[in-house]
DNA sequence: CATGAATGAGGATTCATTCAT
DNA sequence: CATGAATGAATCCTCATTCAT
């Protein structure tokens, strides 16, 4: 089920061919339990080669977590239009988000699930990651509080806080949208939504966040 | 820095010593990094006893796993009392949750970061316990949608998925108030409270959740 | 040819076991082709538990190099008896010396001939033993100066050229002495001594040092 | 800071850079840990045409042990006049082998440590190239006995031995004279001159052998 | 019960060497 | 000529697991 062995190519060629393999491979075993041999022989490829391009398995595993972590916050990013209130930006963020994990299962799941791992020594790699990401978010709440007339700066460390539990919750529902038949990254999106907008005691008075119609 | 080695001590403390070691090992390496000498050694016992008593690495981490789901479990669920209203047992289970991850955040880890390594045999154990937590959350999202006047059932889907998110969040929360310096269980409990149940929307009208004072 | 393959031996028996395993290997292929299977074989152990014992390729080269210099330094030592004149020390340290080398050729390949590769970790230990063997002689040398009448002390960079030279001649002449057949150590000694204690220019007159006879 | 990359070289002049670059690599690494990727990095070329012109790692060993070999007895052969006495041909073949090996450490350093290693293939050209040297020595020591009236022919044996001796001190004395600072080529001469010529028994007596003087 | 002794199996990594272009 | 692409074969080392005492 590997790729198609063929012989002689350009480097860049290979290399996307591990690190596909290698996503794959992290992704579903954990850095630990993964092993070379396996990403050699999914890349279709001798492992001194595997060793030869991208060094160790170290590095590799980095080189995955920096693809697939470049890969969601671009497509997070390329989603939202910054000129949109930020009930909207949010709105288009989450739905970029879970379309993207929907589409690179393994990808999301290295970024998650793996990278988590204490003590290796790509640490610093997955905390950049995870921190941008929450940058991100964190800048949205603030726009959301910076638009409200009253209280236009909450506390920072809130701030922080509240983006973590978006993320985690995010995560939360993109492995329950991918696991879970029939449920689409839309509504995901949209049920994330209204639980981070309205909040749950909206649910008590029948208000909540409505997503807007007709995109898709 | 092990426990002190005695001799003959009942089989059940012994094994709790086992357990002991074994939780802080996988909660700290993940399950394949730990190794089963420094568990034993840990544990301060030899490894032969460690397989006798408790049969296999494998086994080993299911022990672990279903000591630390349980007890999380119930920390929660004794920490709740079920006659208040919705909001305030959600507060309570919240408060119940951080608290105990903060007091055993090598047990948290377990549950939380190791247990997701696909592909190993006790998927099923992190799933039962989970489904346990998820089932919870659940039951009290319903009973606040129940005390609503209108729309008294949400659409079953729409619940199971806020409670993944609200688990989700709890989960990032807790790693979150884990690591960061000078954030307390309750500050956590109280942010994803405040998130919860208000919502983002809640900000820009600078209305929210408040916490129910003086209670620790 | 490897060690009869008992089992169950005590933990000292077989760490000699490995140690003159390693010895051998090392002392014939040098430090970087000796393979540590090679090692275990010969020992008629597992390789693991060459690897429980003595933790690594360089620490097991690290204690081979520890047990044949202070073998072989033993050797000298206990061969001189202090209280006789210089050239009777130096010429029984010879002996010693090369009596010693002769019957554990590997041993003192492992000094001699491996110990010298540059950049691994055990240079320490290499220098140290080459070290106390050139004080030795150093000492010797000195004590030959001091029982002379005039120039008492000869300058201290000279004497340590001196010792070099001297070992260094050893050093050769041992090696020389155990390739060649019908060489013994006695010769080998007395020609060294010969060289050492007369010079060449001796020769031209006939003259030389003659060794004490009739002492095996 | 290997050879500056030019583009077609004649052989001749490529070959030299590779001879340059593995000299250098061997004598600091030692011939295992040596590795052809290093040395071919360093000669500024592809690995392929290293092969192309060396055949093998070994071939390129060989082909390094007998060009520094050639060099060293050359330079020693045409230090020394032959139709001077035999002492001052001694000298100045020491001096001579002094200033090379000062000159070529990695070059000395192939030839001396690295070549010991038994069971390469090469050890044939090794026993010869030393064979060569001790055969030179050998005829200065029995051009020494020659000139003595008394006791013309030593016996065979014992020549070899002396002239092993003083290969073995000559080799040590370089080996210090390299890494001791403020030690020249031409002292270490005088003390080994000193050592073989008069003997350390000449110490006693205040006497010794004294290098003749203003010439450089 | 308890343990010191022991290992089969596998995993990361390196290296000399060769084609196809 | 010259090289980028590629690999078979080792090598060091670790780990879960089991006996014999």
């Amino acid at each position: 089920m590997g790729a198609v062995k063929t012989k002689r190519m350009p480097r860049a060629v290979r290399e996307r061919q591990m690190l596909d393999a290698a996503v794959r491979i992290f992704g579903r075993r954990g850095y630990r339990a993964a092993s070379m041999d396996e990403i050699a022989e999914l890349a279709g490829v001798s492992k001194p080669l595997v060793y030869l391009y991208l060094n160790s398995k170290e590095d590799l595993f980095t080189a995955c977590l920096r693809r697939e972590a470049t890969a969601l916050t671009r497509a997070v990013r390329e989603g939202v239009r910054p000129d949109l209130p930020a009930d909207r930006q949010l709105w288009e963020g989450l739905r970029a988000f879970f379309a993207h994990t929907a589409e690179h299962p393994d990808g999301w799941s290295v970024l998650r699930s793996q990278a988590r791992t204490h003590g290796e020594p790509f640490a610093a790699e997955v905390a950049a990651m995870r921190e941008e990401i929450v940058a991100f978010v964190t800048r949205l709440i603030a726009v959301a509080a910076r638009e409200a007339h009253r209280d236009p700066d909450l506390p920072e460390r809130e701030v922080a806080g509240l983006a973590e539990a978006l993320v985690g919750a995010a995560e939360s529902l993109a492995a329950w949208a991918n696991t879970t038949p029939g449920v689409t990254a839309r509504q995901a999106a949209a049920t994330l939504m209204n639980f981070a907008w309205s909040g749950l005691g909206a649910l008590r008075e029948g208000r909540g966040w409505v997503p807007p119609a007709g995109e898709g």
